[in-house]
DNA sequence: GCAAAAAACTGTAACGTTACAGTGATTTTT
DNA sequence: AAAAATCACTGTAACGTTACAGTTTTTTGC
């Protein structure tokens, strides 16, 4: 007890956390040699950097972080930047799951950079800059004129975007192929017989929204459905206020038969509107949604639905931030996700 | 161009981020003079402290992190650690949200350390521990006597709960009233003339096991009710076997007429099974759940629900720790939500 | 009027790390 | 055998901050 609480007055205390110092002494070497054999380096010898590594491993010796970031300006942090108003139904959850999986098996820490209310999405952008607090940067909701990807490409910090600019300048990405989903989302309404076809897309702002409104525009053509106006509902209206338009809509002389939805959250209110005025889902109407995750086939069987891995984007996300801070160059850290029909709902 | 891209050797870059260095050239001030007067310590004229603080606020001037963490250890990090198997429905967007809002307008970061799927829940609270890297800690998925608890409570680390201990050691909290809920469930069930209860609980090593059991004996024994065993059903059984077992309870010649159930998700899977068997939500079975967000009601709107709200429970927990890490007592910091009755369920 | 105390400010060192410019040995080249 | 090159290792300084031990000037006490 004593003897193991005593501290050495050079060097190395007992309980404390073991640094370089503490392994130069352990091994009689510079602090500086320990460094360099830590790290690999070439003039170090082979047997000395097998000595000083089992020593680093015994102590169990983790670089301060501080100290690395202080002196290298290396951060060892991914920011994920998040639209504080995001979907409902575990989006972040997954994509944080993701992210995570990937960096467990790093030095890379995750910090999560919210932004209040539909204040200016730059701000947490801004701040990462100018406190250089983080090696690379996950942001999603993306614009087609997306000004946090011109000014991180500008300062040269990396990142990836969850979703597609259109700047004509080359960076890193994950995006659903929200055009492949809703074409082939019409395609199947149409089978079924249907052609008076609604769109619940995204706020026009977003990538996504013109994504989704060009694969409708083009399965409209070439399956010869037309389209019903959804009106100004986007995936963001509150479920209140798109029941009682789904309602609404209903009750036209000419309603919908067929819909087609982008948000899970949103679909759950679409289908009160069309039940409360005594339709039926897969006889009167048919319903196509994506989710992000699997909860819309157990309450309503006849639903079709696209389960955006949301998991597998934050994984693909997190290692694209990575291999660009590698050095990776953009244009090969470009994916897209295909849509999966679900095997839930209603047999083909 | 060429002006503004000259550096001065001496001191002030022009471009880079200014520091306590940056500040003291320009006031004329030593640096040491610089860090006390925004610290605003007493040793320094009044005058002095107003002309720096303008001078910080002019040029910008953030705290390098780096440079406060190796000199004195604190890190201006809240950790959260989730367990990543965590709830479906929206749970970790919400708390995140709740503590984001609470840090927001502090220095306080926040570091999201997942781990992985079941595996020893002491890693990330002994990696915390033994690097240093936050100065506060935000656990879930409490259990009565939890060895992460009694490790922090140990070494002096600063963390909330979110659920409480029973090991007769104060510390700070969150909880949900769960015992309340269900109380206050099988009362309602009751009084629509349920007699036979079930109940979906949480796995039992956790907390609001015991608590959720207490409030349900309870109130059989007040309201002379029955109980009828959802067998080794727990909140955290795929949803799958939920159904199925959901199923062959309301094919019993006793099936239950009034189910409680702890969790949102959960209970899309038991209303699917009660509703394969032809019987009907609110007409021959009534449902009572606790979800993280409202959308149970628009999927069934005879479903009694609470919803529990996750995003004030990430704002409780925030201001928890970082009151605890103010050294107020612990005491002082245990706060316990009570269920709220939601107004979308059936007319009472 | 002079010592003591208070007020206002400052320099040095250290936290743990790494870039850089060495320093001795040993080996190779000529 | 002397010069050059290679190898293996090391000391110093600096990143930005703050604790601590001063220092100088002004004010107070008697």
């Amino acid at each position: 007890m004593d003897d193991e609480d005593r501290r050495f007055s050079r060097g190395t205390p007992a309980t404390e956390r073991p640094t370089l110092k503490t392994i130069a002494y352990m091994t009689g070497l510079g602090i500086t040699t320990v460094s360099r054999a830590l790290k690999d380096a070439p003039d170090i010898g082979a047997d000395t950097k097998e000595r000083v590594r089992l020593v680093a491993r015994q102590l169990g010796y983790q670089p301060n972080r501080a100290g690395v970031r202080l002196r290298t300006g290396k951060t060892n942090v991914i920011a994920l930047v998040l639209g504080i108003e995001q979907e409902l139904m575990g989006f972040t959850s997954q994509i944080v799951q993701g992210i995570s999986e990937v960096l467990g098996g790093t030095q890379y820490h995750l910090v999560v950079t919210p932004h209040s209310f539909e204040k200016d999405p730059m701000v947490p952008v801004r701040y990462i800059l100018d406190t250089g607090s983080a090696d690379g940067v996950i942001i999603s909701r993306i614009e087609p004129e997306d000004p946090r990807v011109k000014l991180m490409l500008e300062r040269g910090l990396p990142f990836v975007t969850h979703g597609r600019t259109d700047m004509g300048i080359a960076h890193p990405y994950y995006d659903f192929d929200n055009e492949a989903y809703v074409y082939q989302a019409v395609e199947r309404l149409v089978k079924r017989g249907r052609r008076r076809i609604a769109l619940l897309a995204p706020q026009s702002r977003f990538s996504y929204h013109l994504h989704s409104r060009v694969g409708f525009e083009r399965a409209l053509a070439d399956f010869q459905a037309t389209e019903v106006s959804m009106g100004r509902l986007t995936t963001e209206t509150p479920l209140d206020e798109l029941r009682t338009h789904s309602e609404r809509l209903c009750r036209l002389p000419e309603p919908p038969d067929g819909i087609v939805s982008l948000s899970g959250s949103s679909t759950i209110a679409l289908i009160a509107g069309i039940e409360a005025t005594g339709l039926r889902l897969g006889v009167d109407v048919d319903i196509v949604a994506k989710q992000s995750a699997e909860f819309l086939n157990w309450i309503r069987p006849e639903i079709l639905t696209v389960t955006e891995d949301v998991r597998h984007a934050g994984q693909e996300l997190a290692k694209a931030v990575l291999a660009r801070i590698d050095g990776v160059s953009a244009e090969l850290l470009q994916t897209i996700g295909k849509p999966v029909w679900s095997r839930m709902g209603p047999k083909d």
